[in-house]
DNA sequence: TCTGGGGTCCTAGGACCC
DNA sequence: TCTGGGGTCCTAGGACCC
């Protein structure tokens, strides 16, 4: 018997849970995000394989969707529903021998010992369905980096295995991008070094790798490129660190007190977040995004933890009046300065 | 008519202390 | 007038993920 581990992810996951209520929708482009109005400032949460067929993508602004796919049917982000398919989906795999770590609503890994992990993956697979209606894949490794990478190999619903002998003939000359973990702006650095493949990446000397990235982050990034991942799956429930609340304005504010006002109502609505978690609030931050796309972000520790909407409000308000006053500092990229209008506004608790 | 919302972890640098 | 080394706490922001 062999320690495995499984990493399960759910096909196209809203979009099919939206078909699964809506039957009708089967074989058409569905398209999951904002609040489903393609007029409006929003993103694409999931598009199913229908819609991805036109070049509709996670992350892509519901207004190129709509060009994209003219005929696809837009609606909007149903969380609660959501929310309840994903328990059942775990809730299924928890009935299966392994540890279960839960990574988001549409994913887990399992740590299971078996002398059969493809075996496994099938009955998982038929489980999940037979429970919930639900398609996924499974990717199987000796890791969650292998198992995780193996998926995507067999997308949608396919089982894959990777281990360390095959990591390389799988990864080895894909960018280093293509790596979990690694995004464009490490492979950017990466190309400035002259490592453009996983496989140049995992020959590379950690020394230099740390000079680079930091002693924590660079030996990290040579284990990944050469498929290693010793984080053990962990079966134990998570503890947030903190809860946000962020809204995006329809059109920008220009007026800094309409921005206070927003700032403190959005203050509020985490404190009740926060007050249902009964756990006490150590920091709270604000971030903002002036136009056009200029993120800034400020935090401060309370002067003793506290549960209280209106510490938490007050305390939100300080941080934003920060950042507020350096709001004529910041440069515009044309050097010409004029007041800065706020497109986001966002608002941060960590736990004690 | 660009670019959501909710998270996590790490780094760098300054303040401060011994 | 010069100026060590280590440690901790704190903040701002980078990077990545689903």
């Amino acid at each position: 018997m062999a320690r495995w581990v499984l990493h399960v992810d759910l096909d196209q996951f809203l979009a099919a849970v939206e078909v699964l209520r809506r039957p009708e929708l089967a074989g058409r482009p569905v398209v999951v995000g904002g609040d489903g109005d393609v007029t409006k400032r929003g993103v694409v949460s999931t598009a199913s394989y229908e819609a991805r067929a036109f070049g509709v993508r996670s992350g892509m602004p519901l207004r190129t969707a709509a060009r994209r796919c003219p005929d696809a049917v837009f609606l909007p982000v149903d969380k609660p529903v959501y929310e309840v398919a994903s328990a059942q989906v775990m809730a299924t795999l928890k009935e299966f021998d392994a540890v279960v770590e839960v990574i988001g609503w549409d994913e887990a890994f399992l740590g299971a010992v078996t002398d059969d992990p493809e075996d496994l993956a099938r009955r998982v697979k038929a489980r999940v369905l037979a429970a919930t209606g639900l398609s996924c894949g499974v990717g199987i490794g000796r890791n969650k980096l292998q198992a995780k990478t193996a998926t995507g190999f067999g997308k949608p619903g396919g089982i894959v295995r990777i281990t360390g002998q095959t990591w390389f003939e799988r990864m080895g000359e894909l960018p280093p991008d293509a790596l979990w973990g690694i995004g464009s702006r490490t492979a950017k650095k990466l190309a400035e070094m002259g490592i453009s493949t996983v496989r140049m990446l995992a020959e590379a000397d950690d020394a230099v790798l740390a000079a680079r990235f930091g002693p924590t982050i660079g030996p990290w990034i040579g284990r990944t490129g050469r498929g290693l991942d010793p984080s053990p799956v962990v079966g134990d429930p998570h503890v947030a660190r903190s809860r946000s609340r962020e809204v995006t304005f329809q059109e920008n504010l220009t007026d800094w007190d309409a921005v206070r006002q927003r700032c403190a109502e959005v203050a509020r609505l985490v404190a009740a977040d926060v007050a249902d978690d009964g756990r006490l609030v150590a920091r709270v931050g604000v971030k903002l995004r002036w136009a056009p796309f200029l993120t800034v972000t400020s935090a401060r520790k309370l002067p003793a933890p506290a549960l209280d909407a209106g510490e938490i409000a007050t305390a939100a308000l300080g941080v934003l009046e920060v950042l507020g006053e350096r709001r004529t500092a910041t440069p515009w990229p044309d050097g010409r300065p004029r007041e800065r209008h706020v497109r986001l506004l966002g608002v941060r608790a960590e736990f004690a």
